[in-house]
DNA sequence: GAGTGGTCTAGACCACCCT
DNA sequence: GGGTGGTCTAGACCACTCC
């Protein structure tokens, strides 16, 4: 080592000789990685080198590392969302593919944080807010927060902790007529660093959403977060004009 | 301090207590932050553990360190791009209120990497490379690299260079008749990081697309990519079904 | 008990910017 | 020259997992 390759920091150095050898397929994503200790070693650099080159790769999404088990390489698998949201319940889930889940994190009753997004008219009055957890093939993919206007009866609450929100909203004869979407990268925020396992500053795809339905009181504000490795959005677009 | 709110690291505490004096207007823009070495003694710790917390603060957008400088508060200001593409010329841009320029950075001949882009069907052999930063009221938005799959005369690539890209094809008799798009995060590239000064990391909002134009074998492929705290992307969506 | 990653420390050198 | 942030080092302790 000694080389200095691109920027000039050693850590950069180290940090791309070891994202250069995960990429040529050299680790078992089933086997741990040599030990920090070692790498510093085999590199000649200081142990807190080392450890400061493997802490940006799990950063980057490369890597992952588990106290007391040691480091494995990340393993890819991206999920693709149509953004023509054909994929609005299970049964779509499905037909594309992959088995869809859902795991209900909370239901409360609270305001709607100010996201900066002047783009959507959020309500300043305590919603009832939901929360949860959307797995593909037993894999997280999104954490959702969804924010409902008007009064639900619990059983009509509890659909929206199982079902995807569009269903949930057609099986209860409240159609949702229009939605305005935001999309935009940020850190993962809190909960999804700890349902995904990311550190802080993980970068995060996010999707804000304002949904109306055909009774003009009730609509639905919402954010879902995706670690970055695990969702993308397609979108097809007709020609300008 | 001492006091390990959150998680339970002191970087992390000290980090959370600078971020929360930043959030309420403690700081001038303007005028660098406490040094690291007072913050260290004031909070109690090393000096390499406020670096952390302030490094940490870089990744997240909510600092900036320039060496010899010192460190500053993070100026927000983020710009809203609606993805119906309406915004296709610099006339567009100046109606929705702010000045559009381009700055070429480069026109090469090169293969596309690939970016794991299922979703595109980038061809292997090598196209004509423009990469351009797109700035709006003279900061920097995006990052943009396109690939041209057909050899275009000197003037036209040049034309590449100064318009957006919808508006070069149309200029030159060959409009956009498809649009396919990928949205997803990712941590910053290389070039983003040294256009933006934004660290290793740093959550990037990414556009990959391909255009189809009315010529069948003049295609468009490319990526433009923006620091998470320069662009978010808006989109109505009728009713499904 | 041995190995792992995560954290914290004190101390040092460098490049950079300002006066 | 004196300040700043960035980097690198050696050494230590902890919580965790596995045998």
């Amino acid at each position: 080592m000694r080389a200095r390759k691109s920027g000039n920091a050693l850590h950069e150095a180290v940090r791309e000789e070891i994202a250069r050898r995960v990429q040529s397929g050299e680790f078992d994503p089933e086997v741990p990685l040599p030990s920090a200790a070692s790498l510093a070693e085999e590199f000649n650099v200081s142990l807190i080198t080392t450890k400061r080159a493997l802490r940006d790769l799990q950063s980057a999404g490369i890597l992952r590392s588990v106290p007391g088990l040691g480091t494995f390489v990340r393993e890819q698998r991206r999920f693709i969302r149509n953004l023509d949201l054909s994929l609005t319940s299970m049964d779509d889930a499905r037909r594309l593919g992959f088995t869809p889940s859902i795991q209900l994190i909370s239901i409360t009753r609270e305001k709607m944080k100010d996201l900066s997004f002047d783009v959507l008219s959020i309500p300043s009055e305590p919603m009832l807010c939901v929360r949860k957890l959307v797995l593909a093939d037993d894999i997280p993919i999104m954490f959702d927060t969804a924010f409902i206007t008007k009064p639900l009866s619990d059983s009509v609450v509890d659909e929206f902790g199982t079902k995807f929100i569009y269903q949930a909203l057609a099986d209860n004869d409240s159609p949702v007529t229009a939605t305005r979407l935001m999309i935009d990268a940020a850190p993962a925020s809190p909960e999804v660093q700890q349902h995904f396992a990311v550190p802080n500053g993980y970068p995060a795809l996010r999707r804000a959403y304002e949904f109306k339905t055909s009774d003009p009181s009730l609509k639905v504000f919402g954010c879902a977060e995706s670690p970055f490795d695990r969702l993308a959005c397609t979108f097809d677009l007709p020609p300008a004009d």
